[in-house]
DNA sequence: TTCTAATGTAAGCAGTGTAAACATTAATGT
DNA sequence: ACATTAATGTTTACACTGCTTACATTAGAA
């Protein structure tokens, strides 16, 4: 009863593809089981996606997007410290809550972002959101600010990689105080930690 | 002229890889082209590694092991915070001059590196150090220390991380001060940077 | 209604990781 | 010194991949 065409693989290939980066990892992606899923022959993809990575930079672009919701800082209202703080804590939970997904993002997949509009918009909302909500906490020329962006966006995305690693190489590593032990430490006061490097960073 | 067996196969193949793998990037190297690089056959590879993840492993491995002495600090001696300052440097100028080796010794490409035991082990040994140049240069408990560890770590790794992604996305961003024009700021004066970094931490 | 562009399919190429069966040789034990 | 065994290399082959080319269908504009 199906008809000879789809009428909206594109999305149902991006929420597709988006779904299965982040259970099995990109790495594990084929353009041909995703067609499959989708109930479409091997080829049809490439009417959407030029290569697949076009595909990786659809779902790059939706995950920047989720993160920029997730961390996204009113400026409006009246900017304060601790919208940092906590804007910083829900950044770094959706780097470990979507950890593939991060990767695909912030990782080589997708070589060179201005080959797709879309994506180098989407991650470069979340910086200028960042900026603008450092201005508004404090009247300094741009470079300070920029200064100040790349400082903490830096220590959080740092955090994401470390603690993802630390976790995994835990595992089988026995010490009294460890990295691990202190890495969910960290993990798990996540408020006070930022607190303090934010803190350090408004500061300066 | 040449004989049946190879006589330094397998460490041929892991400099071969390595070469090729920051080169290329890991994602390019295939094990056939490698052997043929070495002159043998396609399958000979897998009777030195298994898989070729575990191949990436052996290059990790090796990545951890020049990183390691890149950024060795003698516990013997006495330890300055200046000490940490110029590894630091080091450890960044090392992300950013072999990216596509921190690629694989940072991203997912090895799964776990308990299965690899001599990764798992040069992986720790930087860890180690730090920890070691840490505990030397203020008298803490284990927790506060390795708290610093981690913090400095992210710091560090994350800054690897941005300034390459900002650098990439760079190319096609224009604005006064955006971004790019802070990140080549933070990455030309990278000490100044640190010292900072390291004495907010330091000095808790 | 006709034409065209968008979207789908079928068949096939070159390349991949890896398994299995076999060949050669280095190492070892008597 | 020689036979046996384990290590190392080869051949062949399978299932899978990204992607190209040539063709089929159909939605929408003229």
């Amino acid at each position: 009863m199906k008809s000879y065409h789809h009428g909206n693989l594109k999305q149902e290939l991006i929420d597709c593809a988006c779904k299965l980066c982040e259970r099995d990892g990109y790495t594990k992606l084929s353009i041909r089981t995703l067609a499959k899923e989708s109930g479409v022959s091997q080829t049809a993809p490439y009417r959407h996606f030029e290569t697949k990575e076009a595909l990786y930079a659809s779902v790059a672009t939706d995950g920047f997007r989720k993160l920029h919701r997730a961390c996204y800082i009113d400026i409006n209202k009246k900017v304060t410290k601790k919208h940092l703080v906590e804007k910083g804590c829900k950044y770094i939970e959706f780097g470990l809550n979507n950890a593939n997904t991060y990767d695909l993002m912030f990782g080589t997949a997708v070589g060179d972002f201005s080959n797709y509009p879309e994506l180098l918009e989407s991650a470069n909302s979340t910086y200028e959101n960042m900026k603008s909500a450092f201005s508004k906490l404090a009247n300094e020329d741009d470079e300070a600010i920029a200064f100040k962006c790349i400082t903490l966006w830096s220590m959080i995305h740092g955090l994401v990689g470390i603690l993802r690693k630390v976790q995994l190489v835990g595992d089988n590593y026995e010490e009294d105080i460890g990295p691990i032990s202190t890495a969910s430490l960290i993990a798990n006061n996540l408020e006070v930690h930022l607190d303090k490097v934010v803190s350090g960073i408004v500061e300066n």
